[in-house]
DNA sequence: GCCAACGTTGGC
DNA sequence: GCCAACGTTGGC
């Protein structure tokens, strides 16, 4: 089982609006890196647990957890016309992006700040915490996420 | 709103 | 295949 953090900008979709959905599930659609497309085809996996971290807000940082329902499938947004992640190069046949579908696990009691996230020095090799960093999906280890885990509390 | 950092595109 | 230009991300 592998650990993951899956950065979306709340005003977009937040871990309360994945709370909301009456199956509390919902496709990782959208990402269009090519980085973040190989985690999500070749290596995110059922089961797996997913930080979500809320980004381009006050403040940024983690707000709880989800997990893997659905393993890497062709991302249906790039074929949809109408969807602001439509993307012409990708076809049914070919499909390029690709998505999996999370499910509400929880919301942390504490908002972990990316501030917060800072100060751990175990936390400082945190793909996230690196400076320029924009991937939106990232390898979170084991040790890491027991101390994210521990810092929710 | 600014701007550093980075990924992608496209001309050559 | 190089690399400049451009667009986007995301913290501040």
């Amino acid at each position: 089982m592998q650990y993951w953090l899956f950065k979306s900008e709340p005003l977009t979709f937040s871990i309360d609006d994945l709370n909301a959905l009456p199956k509390q599930n919902e496709p990782w659609d959208g990402v269009r890196n090519f980085q973040a497309r190989n985690f999500l085809r070749d290596e995110v996996k059922l089961g797996d647990v997913v930080f979500f971290y809320h980004s381009s807000c006050t403040p940024p940082g983690i707000a709880g957890t989800a997990t893997v329902v659905r393993a890497g499938y062709p991302d249906i947004s790039a074929f949809d016309i109408n969807s602001r992640y439509y993307d012409p190069r990708s076809t049914q046949e070919k499909p390029i992006w690709y998505s999996v579908d999370v499910k509400f696990s929880k919301k942390f009691h504490h908002f972990i700040t990316l501030a917060e996230l800072k100060i751990i020095p175990q936390l400082k090799k945190m793909t996230i915490l690196k400076r320029g960093n924009r991937l939106s999906i990232t390898k979170v280890s084991n040790d890491e996420a027991k101390i994210i885990l521990a810092l929710a509390k």
